[in-house]
RNA sequence: GGCCACGUGGCGGAGUGGUGACGCAGCGGACUGCAAAUCCGUGUACGCCGGUUCGAUUCCGGCCGUGGCCUCCA
């Protein structure tokens, strides 16, 4: 069998990837906090690890992966969302969670095995700090409980960073209650209106880190396979989940593989509100299909700087045209198992996804030419990236929201225009034929009649 | 300021110490009333300056540019 080699950002080298227990593979990527919709650098880190999850279970077995993806539901963004906009917590909570899993759906993402949430976690996190404390890695002070990184000798491991580094470049001010100014926030004191639970530190609630730490630990082990998230979240959220798990567990490793996913410009800018180049996937996935944007993001390497374009999804939807114009039926037939090595190979190597299209795309060619063999092919290959979910017709009828086109208007166009064609009136024929292009609609002359398909 | 990435043809984007992936766009041809779709064919590249080497886009050093982290941003 092929191996799987992934980078590992704790060595800076690719690796063969070898689970420590091939019948349950584990891996934990970083979700959202829920108090906004999340944005299309977000989509690009679900992408990520949804396509880790499919190699996995692809090589292991479907029921023998286990994908937790947490959402971060105490934070105290929500706590001043819910303040704004005069509505609970748990109402800005639930339904942005909601609208989370729907957009990473539309996506073309599998649904993660486990979402826990870090509210249903509280007496987790209460006692792996106290653990913590226990063990002489944390102190309380003034309600709060801080994490001590000099009780940590290989602290910035991860993260290529030394502790005397950071203090003399920081520029941020210190809590006076801290030990060290690298120390970092386990438990923090809530205020009558602040969401709180009761611990041994008084009535408080969880620093961000041990969120993931504690759920972790609960649902995928003490050590599992890999640990994955965007590459901002290297420092400090991964290097301070490390810490923290290492010193509660007898320094035994959190994850065997970290992997981080690269970052995601916006027409070569940062994206950001001020700028307006601020892309929401709820907003992407009602204008274009959730496979075009996809497979936009597919288009580079994980750990590549991906700078987002119209002109790239653009480019994303018109390859899928053409291959979902070549399936044709293809697609709504049983699914196909066989899968080209070549494809394998590059997919199995870091997530190559560039490579496995540039396979995808040989394989087209050929079918092009007649190959039915690599039809079926390109067809299984694309299901492995989470393409190809929708039929050719449901395909080439797509439309965008708001945008909604008569289909009994455009076969009446085109009966118009049929008949001033047999009438070789053409002008008049080029005339509709305009018209529907105004309207966004494309026609096809084929010798079974005229078809229309939706197109701008 | 410190640390870390990245810089490939018009655009997107892999990869490699030595015969210029792949896609989009463009151009030429076939097909078509004309198109579209499809098929055939086709050009252009490795930021700059040094070094190592028989030979570097690929290794090393410097420079420039872009970006990230150092602030509970994926």
């Amino acid at each position: 069998m092929t191996d799987i080699k992934f980078y590992n950002t704790a060595s800076r080298k690719k690796e063969v990837f070898t689970p420590l227990d091939p019948s349950n593979v584990r891996m934990y990527a970083c979700g959202p906090t829920v108090y906004d919709f999340a944005h299309i650098g977000n989509g690009r880190t679900a992408v990520t690890f949804d396509l880790v999850f499919r190699l996995l279970r692809y090589h292991y077995g479907a029921d023998h992966v286990t994908y937790a993806r947490n959402i971060t539901d105490v934070e105290d963004k929500i706590i001043a969302r819910a303040q704004e906009r005069g509505v609970s917590i748990a109402d800005i909570t639930r339904e942005t969670t909601r609208i989370y899993q729907e957009d990473m759906y539309a996506l073309g993402n599998l649904a993660p095995t486990i979402e826990p949430r870090a509210t249903a976690h509280i007496g987790d996190m209460v006692s792996m700090i106290e653990t913590l404390i226990d063990k002489g890695n944390a102190y309380a002070a003034e309600g709060h409980v801080l994490f001590s990184v000099d009780s940590h000798a290989s602290y910035g491991q991860l993260s290529g960073r030394s502790v005397d580094e950071m203090i003399a470049g920081a520029r941020v001010e210190v809590a006076p209650y801290k030990k060290s100014p690298m120390d970092f926030v386990l438990w923090k004191p809530s205020t009558e209106d602040q969401p709180g639970w009761d611990s041994p530190w008084g009535k408080g609630r969880p620093g961000w880190h041990i969120e993931c730490s504690a759920m972790s630990a609960h649902h995928l082990g003490i050590t599992f396979d890999l640990h994955g998230g965007g590459v901002d979240l290297a420092f400090p959220h991964h290097e301070n989940e490390l810490a923290q798990s290492r010193c509660a567990h007898d320094g035994t490793d959190m994850a065997a593989i970290w992997m981080h996913g690269g970052y995601l410009q916006v027409d070569g800018q940062k994206m950001s509100k001020s700028l307006g180049n601020f892309l929401t996937v709820h907003d992407l996935v009602e204008k274009w299909p959730g496979e075009a944007l996809r497979l936009h993001l597919l288009m580079t390497h994980y750990r590549q700087p991906l700078n987002w374009t119209e002109a790239g999804v653009r480019e994303a939807k018109t390859v899928l045209d053409r291959w979902y114009r070549l399936l044709g039926g293809r697609l709504d037939a049983a699914p196909q198992e066989a899968l080209p090595p070549d494809f394998i190979a590059a997919f199995s190597d870091d997530v190559n996804t560039p490579q496995a299209l540039a396979v995808m795309h040989d394989l087209a060619n050929k079918a092009g030419q007649g190959d039915q063999a690599a039809a079926d092919l390109l067809l299984s290959s694309g299901r492995l990236l989470g393409l190809f979910s929708m039929s050719a017709a449901e395909w080439a009828r797509w439309q965008p929201k708001g945008a909604e086109i008569d289909a009994a208007a455009v076969e009446a166009l085109i009966k118009a225009r049929a008949d001033a064609r047999s009438q070789k009136n053409f002008k008049e024929a080029d005339r509709i034929r305009d018209e529907l292009k105004d309207m966004g609609v494309a026609i096809e002359d084929g010798p079974d009649g005229t078809t229309w398909r939706t197109d701008r």
